[in-house]
DNA sequence: GCGCTGACAAAAA
DNA sequence: TTTTTTGCCAGCG
């Protein structure tokens, strides 16, 4: 199934449950791109539906790069903490709890 | 078809 | 440890 980059960035990101996070460069790698992290990002910015928790697609600081939404940067980390995902005091997301490792079982 | 941009990441300084 | 540079590849002009 040949399909592009993108919609399996999309089909992906659909299926991360709430509390958790995932990283572009994880993304990129389980859809067969491992050097393809940007176009993650890139793809992410033309998906603003209800089926694209793109503030659960952070980088590996644990944060989304451009503040995510115009205007308010902050609604990512209350949409998140409202999931249960928890923040360092330095303001990063704590990957090494809520990094979704489901796709791995997938085996895409 | 060609060149520039860019929601990242890993390496080097 | 943080900051800067390079590579990467899909999208857009």
């Amino acid at each position: 199934m040949a399909k592009t980059f993108s919609s399996k960035v999309y089909a992906l990101v659909m299926r991360i449950p709430a509390g958790y996070v995932y990283t572009y460069g994880q993304i990129a790698r389980d859809i067969g791109h491992p050097r393809a992290a940007r176009q993650v990002g890139t793809a992410m910015r033309f998906a603003n539906d209800e089926r694209m928790p793109c503030h659960r697609v952070v980088n590996k600081q644990g944060m989304l790069s451009p503040a995510y939404v115009f205007g308010n940067p902050h609604i990512q980390r209350q949409l998140l903490e409202q999931e249960g995902v928890a923040f360092l005091p330095d303001g990063r997301i704590d990957l090494n709890a809520h990094l979704w490792d489901g796709a791995l079982h997938e085996g895409m």
